[in-house]
DNA sequence: CTACATTGCGTTACACTAACACAATGATAC
DNA sequence: GTATCATTGTGTTAGTGTAACGCAATGTAG
């Protein structure tokens, strides 16, 4: 929904595929804590996933990174597909004639919603200091929310974060989860804190620094953060060669 | 497509929801081979994966198991999701009208088949000797292919059959695979067999052995395969219970 | 009844994991 | 300036799991 399209009555059938959505878990992680991003829609009072629609020409993986740019300002975002969620009653909510009021001042055609959508989940990874969250034309907040302070969500989207959050931790060994949601540099702790967010449970400090210095996968660099209470610690940053090339394999052992 | 929709001029759009189509990778594994369920579409040389539409009312699991119940005549298979296959010219082929000449005597709405489908694929596990492949009213052939053989399917089949190996392959400590491709009772060296078909390495007699029996997902029968050349191994089944706790956490260890 | 491929069980060296110890560090409090 | 103290970097050890191999038992084929 670009700005070019606001000018008069927007009739999502004509540039969307039917029947067919999709809906981003987007994750950040600051403060030793896991985040997502969340919209809220005019006239409605909870909160739900950031999403969008496929155009009759784009891929669907197109389509979120659209969706992504517009929602974050991100251009080149780390983006899976995960889950595709087709309950014939999962819209159920929205087809209420109260709940799609407040929108129909946005000059968006009301009949487009109260179709059957198909979703497409997809997981997002961002650094979350880069994201600069944006309401859409639908929405009149969007910002990111703790991960454990999130509550009962819009029709079916806590089943998408739920398995989301699912997905991250299995697929935690096979992609490049830590560099796609930490900044370039990043101390030891705080990779320890991102991996025990995403498994939800406490990792020994030495035991966690002897296995992830022993992939390989990381440089240390000549500098330390300094500024911070208590020992300054080591920075380090990813060796991307090496970290691409052993989550070919899986990073061995489990967690 | 069923029965009571051949008498007349079948229209799909009155049934399926535009633009969604599946995709279902059978796999079932025989004489120590993986195999593969393939379909050959009347007037086309090509094999293809058996694939379907989604009703207007289904999920798209429930329209799936409606598709394997029809070229397999199974009840309850094991299917997953596994990816959606959404590339604007996946289609194209299709689109091409000679292709579609051949099916155009079986009464089917032509234009139906010239829309873009964003495909959902699915992978199921089936127990070889119980199914009895069987084509439908567009295909002209449903047989098994060892896995090897495949050479190019028709449309991105080749690439969606990948995919579902590569899942299979990531899922097997996370899923009942071992349970759903084999009978009821099996001996260790056919269990061993079916891990290295999907793994694609050989792997170590003893080692596995000690291995899976230390899950404790096995029962050991009072019997033995006799007639078969060599010393007659031991008959196992699996212990359900068991095998369903340990893939909650995921078999430890890789292969 | 002998040969032999295959099965079942065992052994050993090595790598990895879990659990814990200890000294070094650097901002903070006084 | 200096003592405090939570935190960091590195090390140790016991226990467990893995890889690679040995060997006797078995049941069909010849």
């Amino acid at each position: 929904m670009s700005a070019s399209m606001e000018s008069s009555m927007f009739t999502p059938h004509k540039y969307f595929l039917a029947h067919i959505s999709l809906d981003c878990v987007v994750f950040g992680f600051h403060e030793n804590q896991l985040k997502v991003l969340l919209a809220k829609l005019k006239g409605r009072d909870e909160w739900g996933l950031p999403g969008g629609f496929v155009g009759i020409q784009e891929t669907a993986e197109y389509a979120a990174s659209r969706v992504l740019k517009e929602r974050t300002g991100l251009d080149q975002v780390f983006l899976q597909q995960f889950y595709v969620f087709s309950d014939p009653d999962r819209g159920e909510q929205l087809k209420e004639v109260e709940s799609l009021k407040a929108i129909s001042g946005s000059a968006i055609d009301i009949e487009w919603f109260k179709q059957r959508f198909i979703s497409i989940g997809f997981y997002a990874l961002v650094e979350f200091s880069q994201v600069e969250p944006t309401p859409d034309v639908i929405s009149d907040a969007c910002q990111w929310w703790d991960l454990a302070e999130v509550s009962k969500l819009m029709l079916d989207h806590n089943l998408i974060l739920q398995k989301a959050l699912e997905t991250l931790r299995l697929q935690l060994n096979y992609q490049p989860i830590g560099y796609n949601l930490l900044p370039a540099t990043f101390t030891m702790p705080e990779l320890q804190r991102l991996y025990e967010a995403i498994l939800g449970k406490q990792l020994d400090r030495r035991n966690f620094h002897r296995k992830i210095t022993g992939y390989g996968i990381l440089k240390k660099l000549n500098e330390r953060r300094t500024g911070v209470a208590h020992k300054a610690p080591d920075l380090y940053s990813f060796d991307l060669d090496k970290y691409h090339q052993a989550l070919k394999e899986g990073l061995q052992g489990g967690w």
